[in-house]
DNA sequence: CATGAATGAGAGTTCATTCAT
DNA sequence: AATGAATGAACTCTCATTCAT
């Protein structure tokens, strides 16, 4: 009862800040679009900040956390990477139905601590995962010697991130997650050993 | 002459915004640290959006604009998207400073119709440029005839923006622009003719 | 209770805008006077124009609603319109006061839309019992066949309006509200039956 | 050539103030729709002020004083007064136009001195003239006795104001200038001598 | 005469947060 | 737990006026 009224709260906040912008949505905002009362929303999150923060986390657990990454461990690291980019439609799906409010808190991030914290564990995550893959192919030799992981990894969130950007700027040019997909598979192609 | 006051206003604001964000920065800061007043800043900018649109329209002025994209019109497409690639370091510099005002100013754009327009006409311009390249590269049979034009364009544009952000929340992960140059050096070899 | 200090901002209201007159009272005038705080004025009141409203529709309920147009029904309609010009010695003299506010509010209530709204409600209110009332006179012959009823109910309400105003700008040569009555009664006889 | 100027810019002044309200008009916006320079205005009026007092002696002069009031030296002044009242249908209507503007700045001259000597000025000598006339008519034997030549004065302005404003409040219910026409006939036959 | 850049006090309004109930 | 009245600093923006050119 009382975890579906921060759900209540949560689900309204996403709605308002997609809309409105974090910085331009205020308490009242999301208060009047909950329908819970003033005190009933400061009761479940202490302050402005830390409902942002409770909004990605949120979308964390509900999205990404349950992704199952690979379908089966005895793919080569090349097959991993191919399904890693390819097979998570849905998500993508997802991800794109929130690049706004994503990208928003994102630079607001830089300013609140908690946000910036939430952000980079799960890139941390993600960039230790793919590095760690591609570290995996190169000593298979299915991708060259001189690839860096690091940058690999780097790259591979970034086309995702950056395309969801540029999709919001210039959505006649840019589709959004198909071009991201073919972009990271031409990269994926880059590595791979001849 | 008469633009010096405008100059002196914006790179005040260019030095406030990147240190407190967009949304954090009101335009009282801005008129202290340029030290023009009030109504001098408003006499120039009818807004704080306005100002916005000055800050990142005179960025692309002295950056952008003038770049000399290719050194020398005989080199061949993948010769000449290498260079693009990482033939700039002085202005993949100067963005690496700004990023964070960037990402800021994109998040804001969804909301601001004229930063929209400014950062769509540079955006599209940029992307027309690069699919072009990789349209002759095919012909040329330098690139795969499989390759989508257009999809690498945006994948190139996102990777420089996408590890930009990355490399704001977990700066301990990502080198910028360096894993930017890499993984865009990766793509372009993945659509290399064999 | 809760009323209280809604109360206390609207007679602060009245007191600041009486003597500086709408337009050059500012909100923090009538916040200082009411010695609320500015959140808790905005909070009663959304802006400054809904505040303008609360005064005039606080003055029609607590001196025009209340009042008893007429001692006793069985009165001919010349003896009850003898009345309604003056019987209500203390109303005109409220009014008095009040006049210049009023006027102010007038005006302004041609771009303040629920401004327009509360004073055309009372308007229409009062010229429709005065026109009745005349069409009343008519049918018992006290007053002439030829009479227009709605003339005279602009008329009678003009006069008091009227005399008002003039009273502001040549208060050495109007006296009100005896002017007014006066006047009323002129009128009055003029239209009565010979 | 430079009283054109003058003229130009009370006529734009006219035209905004009576769109937006005297306070919520700003030299700027009288500047704009002029097209005269700021200096250029403030050359021939020195302060808003000014400018408002400029618009009302523009009106006086351009449509009150060339006013002929009486036809005919020989009427009685039953019949000067009755001609007073509805021989000036042109002077009306162009009063009707600009009831809005007029009922501003007279809520204005509250304060500002020179406003309000200008409407003074005026007023008195429309009130003394309408005095007199009745002076005369009682002498005369036409008017009553007992009636009171400046309530009658305060009576006959103030019903072509006090309308005038009430045709801005309820224009369904009010038709001007026809229903102060009639009122002041009404209130004409009332000082009649039987 | 004419221009418009420049001024800065002050306008109306918003807002995250607190706290008595 | 839940409410919403109350706070007051801070916000964006306006404006009558001045003055160097």
């Amino acid at each position: 009862m009382q975890d579906s009224k921060k759900k209540i709260i949560l689900d309204a906040a996403v709605s308002v800040l997609t809309e409105k912008g974090a910085a331009h949505t205020s308490m009242n905002d999301i208060i009047r679009a909950s329908g819970v009362s003033k005190g009933g929303v400061y009761h479940y999150f202490s302050s402005k900040d830390e409902l942002l923060v409770g909004v990605i986390e949120n979308f964390q657990e509900e999205h990404i956390n349950y992704v199952e990454l690979f379908p089966d461990d005895n793919l080569s690291a090349y097959e991993k990477m191919k399904f890693l980019i390819s097979g998570h439609k849905e998500l993508l799906d997802q991800m794109g139905k929130h690049n706004l409010l994503f990208l928003d808190l994102f630079a607001q991030s830089a300013r609140i601590p908690r946000l910036k914290e939430t952000f980079n564990k799960s890139y941390t995550y993600f960039h230790g995962l793919i590095s760690a893959l591609v570290g995996q192919g190169i000593q298979d030799r299915v991708f060259k010697d001189e690839t860096d992981p690091a940058s690999f990894a780097s790259g591979l969130i970034g086309i995702f991130d950056g395309i969801g950007a540029g999709y919001m700027v210039a959505p006649e040019a840019v589709s959004y997650p198909d071009h991201a997909v073919n972009a990271a598979l031409y990269m994926l192609e880059g590595i791979r050993s001849t």
